[in-house]
Parts: structure tokens; sequence; C-alpha cells
DNA sequence: ACGTGTCACTGACACGTGTAACTAAATCGT
DNA sequence: ACGATTTAGTTACACGTGTCAGTGACACGT
């Protein structure tokens, strides 16, 4: 549905944006004169007066090159693409995300995030693709399917990394086995003594790639015990923890895993206005290890998740671009381990 | 007919990504024709087999435009720069981000985020114009000076829009009046009978452009009662809290406002820990109105802040696209108000 | 004087796209 | 029947940049 766009070629207040052939009248030389000077290309020898007269110029008019022109005629870029649809963020997603640009940037890299919000998958991957990227990473929220990747490489992109819940076929995977996590959390549970154990499974829809495998993950830990596994339905609300609180006895649960430690307080507070007992009558955990859910009492008990590191990721990628034979393969991170406190 | 020259000795069947004249080889049509048909340009008539030829032929050959090559040519292009330095978590501000992104898309802009991590002020600037985006929107975590505003408009940005705690010369700059939100808190607490109110300032430097108006609003709040403000310097941590509560008698304080509701959090649990009953001995105000703030008991009294919608500042964004001749304007945004709860 | 280098540049082309200007054929109006 | 108009395209150029292949001017060795 892209109708023709009526673009207005009428200019600001007449002056126009400078290019390298201004440079080089300003500077009386060529303009090959003005791009050897500018880039410092080592294999030809420009006199120092004419370097100077070039770099004043470029000053004195404000001379930025033009990104897109620069890459058309190299035929291929450095950018990065980040897809980002809504990000959960978290802090210490937060804090690998710095990491992560911080080392591309650092490998000469540009690192750009395109949003697609309202895009179906296939129509996403095709937008990505006309801004040449050479290399897609997409960190789990959008689903990117095998036709989509199968656009971009042929765009030109020489790598494609996906990091999430699960594989993308010809792609680099990393795989955050969130199974795992539901797996080691019931685990201590069980461990623990405990018998019913619920797993919250959140109503937004963006959570479901995680909450899925953590709940698979779970009922993996409960097999061959006598523990069984209760999926427990929940919004991010009061109201819809007071519900689920208010039904909590004829359940007959005695723990609890709270997919994080967002739910895992939310819940928490609910359980404990009805009058039950954490831990002794219900034992809670959550995930994440947020510096809130120490701040609790009882303090939260959670599952402290290892990201990868975003230098390891940036370093991924770079080797990815600069090796495209070698076949993507998939590897799987986990990395989790429950960090016991008071409320378990 | 005149030969076209072939200059491609490697064959398309490899490794080459296709252009429009590939797809024009294969249809039997000349360049010019593709474009039109691909575009729907409703200045030309093409027949109706010739368009199904053409699409078929796109379809086949996975032909996707190249972004650059098309603004390059067009002399414009509609990206939407967000410089993003390190993403400032919470809800409330990412609900903000997804609407606006939609609803600039929804206005036909290609909304690109562009990390700038280990940038200067004037250096990072200069990165953008690269991108000649039509449009930059700041978003306040990143300082953009006067001079770097001259630089993206002399690049051919048409609108240069701010959002934060101060505004930038030569921008479209929305205000968001923080001494505001310390003024309505520390209002409230010396209505409610506080005399001596501390006022928590975040060590981490990224947050220091909000603190420091606060902090003001908080002494303009304060000018003309009996009431003192006491600035408390406070890291995100709980060992940095602990030493804070340790020698609060000594400071001799009554209420606190303590930045924003997870400073608030923090701060109340180690207030609690040595003993002192809030909100009987201190009261304790936050800010942003979480939901775990809710969770606690005392219930956390807090300062909402109503952001800009993001359809709105989409509206703004491309109005002043449209109309570049109208001189940008600031504009303050002062809606805070105080939601009283039970810690204060 | 002559070839051979070196120095310091310049001319010209290609990258992929959009569109104004042109053209050859077909159709129409009278 | 013949110019005028419409149809369905094509040719050619421009956008801004990087870089290969020259090209004078001058120095040097014999």
């Amino acid at each position: 549905m892209s109708q023709p766009t009526e673009h207005t070629p009428e200019r600001p207040s007449g002056r126009a944006v400078p290019t390298s052939a201004d440079v080089a009248r300003l500077a009386g030389v060529s303009r090959a004169t003005v791009s050897y000077v500018l880039n410092n290309t080592s294999t030809v020898r420009i006199s120092e007066p004419t370097r100077r007269r070039v770099r004043e110029a470029a000053e004195e008019l404000g001379y930025v090159p033009h990104a897109a022109a620069r890459s058309l005629r190299a035929g291929h870029s450095r950018m990065v693409l980040l897809p980002t649809s809504h990000v959960p963020v978290g802090p210490l997603y937060s804090q690998f995300f710095d990491e992560f640009q911080w080392a591309l940037r650092r490998l000469d890299y540009t690192v750009v995030q395109y949003g697609s919000v309202g895009l179906e998958a296939e129509e996403a991957a095709r937008a990505w693709a006309e801004l040449r990227p050479v290399a897609v990473v997409s960190l789990g929220e959008v689903r990117l399917t095998g036709q989509g990747v199968e656009i971009l490489k042929r765009s030109g992109a020489r790598a494609v990394i996906t990091l999430g819940a699960q594989g993308v076929e010809g792609t680099h995977a990393l795989v955050m086995d969130q199974g795992r996590v539901g797996e080691v959390a019931t685990a201590h549970l069980v461990e623990s003594g405990r018998r019913r154990i619920g797993v919250v499974i959140p109503e937004e829809p963006g959570l479901a790639m995680f909450s899925g495998p953590r709940l698979d993950g779970a009922r993996r830990a409960a097999r061959g015990t006598d523990a069984t596994v209760v999926p427990l339905p929940l919004r991010y609300d009061e109201e819809s923890a007071n519900e689920l609180a208010a039904r909590w006895r004829e359940l007959g649960l005695d723990a609890v895993f709270a997919y994080n430690d967002e739910y895992a307080m939310l819940l928490m507070r609910a359980l404990q206005d009805v009058g039950l007992a954490v831990p002794e009558e219900v034992a809670v955990v959550g995930a994440d290890d947020l510096l809130l859910g120490r701040l609790l009492r009882p303090r939260l008990s959670t599952v402290r998740i290892d990201m990868v590191l975003g230098r390891e990721l940036a370093e991924l990628v770079d080797r990815a671009v600069r090796e495209p034979e070698v076949p993507p393969r998939t590897r799987s991170l986990l990395a989790s381990q429950v960090v016991r406190r008071e409320s378990s």
C-alpha cells in the first residue's frame, strides 16, 4: 500500500548542502584530490600545503560526506542492523546492549536499530534488506523466518545472527535455553520438598516465546518425581494477581515459579495479602536477579541468567562477516543458576 | 540496437545481488519501465501484461530496491534519526517509544535508531549528518549542542527536535520541566508538615541532567517556608543505602524525595531496617508511579510524570519537516502531579 | 640529449535508482 | 487520407562518492 509520496523539492532558505565538489572548487583542486585527502588514502601522495587547503575548505563549508553515496560506490557498507520491535527492557539487557554496541563500533561497524513495529515477518525482512546491511542481528523479540533470512542473504547480508529462545534455519543462532531456566527453578523447588508447583505464564503476547519453553523445562524437571506442574496465566496488574491469590487454596499449590522477579513480586504481595505465609505455605522463585527482589521480606529467590557478553557477540558478528563461507551453526547458552534467598 | 557492454564477468546465478537492471533483462523491458511499474508511477501508462511480466521477474529474482541509491537519486530521504546512547529503562518510556515509532511509520517515515556510545557531541552530530536524515529527534539522554544542530541543518535535516530536561538553541525543544517534579514533591511534603527534607541525588552520571533540576525545584518549593532541603548522594546498591540510613538520625530528616521509585524502594527498605517508621518518622516520595511501588507496605507515594504522547510527537515531527520555515519554538511540559499513598 | 623515475595531481567511470524528454506505432477526428 | 492525439514504452542524465589510469613537470644518471 505504498502510495507515491508527493515530495517537495523546494529548498529551505536557499543554500544547498555542500558536496565534495564544492570543497574542491573552494580549495582550487580536483574532486579526486579532496577524496584522497579527506580519506587519508595512503597509496597517493598529496603535498602538505594542498592537504591543508582542502581541510580548511571542508571545515569552512561544513562538509559532511554522504554515507549513502559512499556505500553505493563502495558496493558494500559496514552497517549492522538491529531490528527492534518492542523491547521489554530490563537492566541486564540494557547493559548487554550498551556493551554490544560499543564493541561493534570499536570494530568499525555502524550500528543501526531499525524499528518495524507493525510489519509481517517477510515484509519486515524486505524493509531491512533495502538498507543493504552487512549483518543483521536479531535479538529475540522479532520472529525471523527462513524465508526472511533468504531475502536478507540475497540482498548482500553476509551474516544473519539470532539470539533468542529458539534458533532460525540458516542463521548463526545463539539459543538462550529458556527451558533450562524453568528446569533449574523447578528442580530447586522439588529438592526443597515441594510437590504442587505453579508456573506463571504472562499474558503479555511478546513474552510467549520465553514463557512457553520455560514451562516445558519446568515439566521436564518434574518428570520422574512425584511433583506436578500447573500453568498459571497472569496479567501484570494487581487485579489479576489478587484474583489468582484468591483461589490459591483451592488450587492447592505449595510453590510457584513466577516467570521473572517482577511477576514474582506482584504475586508474592497478593499471596501475602490473603494471609498465605511465604515461604512456609508457598515458596516463590523469580528470575533475573533484580536488585529490588533483595529488598523484599522475605528476600526473593531467583534464577540468575548469565547473558552472553556484548563483546563476545560483537566478535561473533565480525567473524561471521569476514568468513561468510563457514556454515552457520546453532549454539546453546545454558548458564542459569538458582540464587536461593528466603522466599523458597 | 546498441549492445550494452557486458562488464560483469561473474554470473548473477552465483552471488550477485539483483538490481533493477537484472529484472529488466529478465522481463525483456527497459530499466525505466521496471522503475515505473514497481513504484506504481501514475504519470506513465504501462500495459497490464507488461506490469505482470515485470512483477514476476522481480519476484523470481528476489529483487529488493537499494535504499541508498534511491535516496541518493531522490536527493532526500524520509528517515527520522533517533540517537540513543544508553537505553533508559522504564515501562512508561518503553510504551511511549513504541507508540512514537508506530505513528511515524504510519506517516511514511523510516525510523532509525543510531547508537553513538563513546562519541563527543560534535563528533556524534557529524556521524548522524552522514546519514542525511530528514529529521533528528533527540530523546534527552544525549547532549546536543548548538554547534551540532548547525551541522545537522547544514546537512539537510529539515527538523531537529529535542525532548529532555533542557532546551537546545535552534531546535524544536520540548522541555520536560524536571524542576517541577521536585517542586510538587517537596510542596506536598511541606504541606504535610515536614520540615527537614532530603533529596536523593543518584550518583549515576547519566542521571545528572534530571537530578540537578529536580533538586533546584525542591529548593524553590521550600523557599518562603521554614522547611530546609538537604541533598543526599546515593548509589543504586544496598551498601550505599544502608550507609545513608545508618546516619539518618544525625541528619535529622523527617522526609525524603528519592528521585524515583526505584531509589525510593531501595532507601525505604534501608530506613525500615534500621528501625525507622515510615511514614511516622520519615515520609518517602518517589517518582514514575511504578506498579511495584504499590506493592510495598506502606504503599509508596510518588510523582506521576505525564509523558508527551508518541502520536503527538510524531505529528510535531511531521509538521516540522513539512514546514521548515517556521522558526523552532521551545515548549514546556509541566504535567506532574503527586500521587499520595501511604509512605507520606 | 635521452630515457627513466618520482611527484602531485586530474579525468573519467561506475555504483543503482528515478524521471524528464523523446520516439515509434497505433488510433482518432474530420 | 492525413495531421493530431494517445499509448507504451525507451534513452539519457543526474544524484555524490571512490579509485584506476593517465599526465605534465621536474630531477637524475649516463
